[in-house]
DNA sequence: GCAATTTTGGACTAACTGGTACAGAATGTA
DNA sequence: TACATTCTGTACCAGTTAGTCCAAAATTGC
């Protein structure tokens, strides 16, 4: 036989999304990607095909890691705490390890709206798959407890969702988790979870 | 003399505010902008400058029209009316006229993000300025009537740009006026100004 | 060592990018 | 009509883009 197969493919995949992360799919051009991914543009034509098809996958990629951030925490905790839990894991806790890119997602959502419907779409799907967890979650509880308020669980969903766009943008705008806590923390009491 | 000195600059340049609006900044190519603006490349240049140069007088148009719509709302209403005003001015009635594209400098923000600091900054400060005019409304109301929470102004004015970066992103996922109507009160009234 | 196979690096292509230059047409004033 | 000025169209430039190709180097199993 020959040489090993392939080289550390996940971790080279992980490099490109941090990459489109921060700069967007168009601002990144493939000389960019390839440095960053330490890998020789031959191998890079082999492993990935295109560029656009590097970019489905790290969208796959974040999308499927952050789904499984809600979904583990709608089966550890109630529905009333699993807001702050997302907000905490994808936000606090990001922008204090690094600097803060605010939601690939979100961010690709908007570069695409108007130019790339496929991708747009494909975004789209994934925020949407994640707003199903809450609204599933939040329809599990009864008598919606801790929300202080008459919305209907798909409505609490996309509250909070709305609410995670907006400071989605607002860590691009000032990304010390210094001004992002009390925005989180005063958007969690408009939505009557202060105390969870 | 000679031949009539513009053409109509403010109309050219509205049709490539337009297109910055729907594409972003760097999708946004030249040829495209002298299609949609109907004048000839050298014209451009003569009038404009750079491609920069023109995105940055596009950036000052938007974000002055909106500030001036938010600051003659603060003249004729109370604070709680605004945000329910500003809304239905800058998201309803523009997703009922024509495709939804939500606003330019949420989408210059995140755009350039990591990419270009100095555009960035424009179009963050022009956002704090609409901030700013929110908070001095808000101020202005002593007992923070029809507020049924215990904010400070500027958190209050945080709280709505939160909202407000939120639906401008959800603006982008749905276009349509009939979705986005239900999030707009829903959010209206978790800031306590569901009657407003 | 030999053979199989992957990685590498560099040369290359074709298309597009923003920007420049310039000659001529159109339009106005006098 | 003559002159000044602005607009238009086209050709052009240098740089960058994503993507292709191929020979040589590196790595593995036998």
């Amino acid at each position: 036989m020959a040489r090993s197969l392939e080289f550390e493919r996940t971790k080279v995949l992980e490099a490109a999304m941090k990459l489109f992360w921060a700069r967007g799919y168009a601002a990144t051009s493939l000389s960019d990607l390839l440095e960053e991914m330490g890998i020789a543009r031959s191998s890079f034509y082999a492993s990935f095909g295109t560029k656009r098809k590097l970019f489905v996958e790290c969208l796959e990629l974040f999308g499927n890691r952050t789904l499984t951030i809600v979904a583990n925490d709608a089966k550890k905790m109630t529905p009333a705490a699993m807001p702050r839990a997302f907000f905490n894991a994808t936000v606090l806790e990001v922008s204090q390890r690094r600097a803060n890119h605010g939601c690939l997602l979100v961010n690709t959502m908007l570069e695409t709206a108007d130019v790339d419907p496929q991708l747009n779409q494909l975004a789209s799907q994934k925020l949407n798959a994640i707003e199903s967890v809450f609204a599933r979650a939040f329809k599990q509880l009864p008598d919606q407890g801790a929300f202080d308020t008459a919305y209907s669980p798909e409505e609490l969903a996309s509250l909070v969702m709305t609410i995670n766009f907006g400071i989605r943008v607002q860590s691009r705008q000032k990304g010390s988790q210094r001004t992002l806590k009390p925005i989180i923390d005063n958007s969690l009491s408009m939505l009557g979870l202060s105390s969870a």
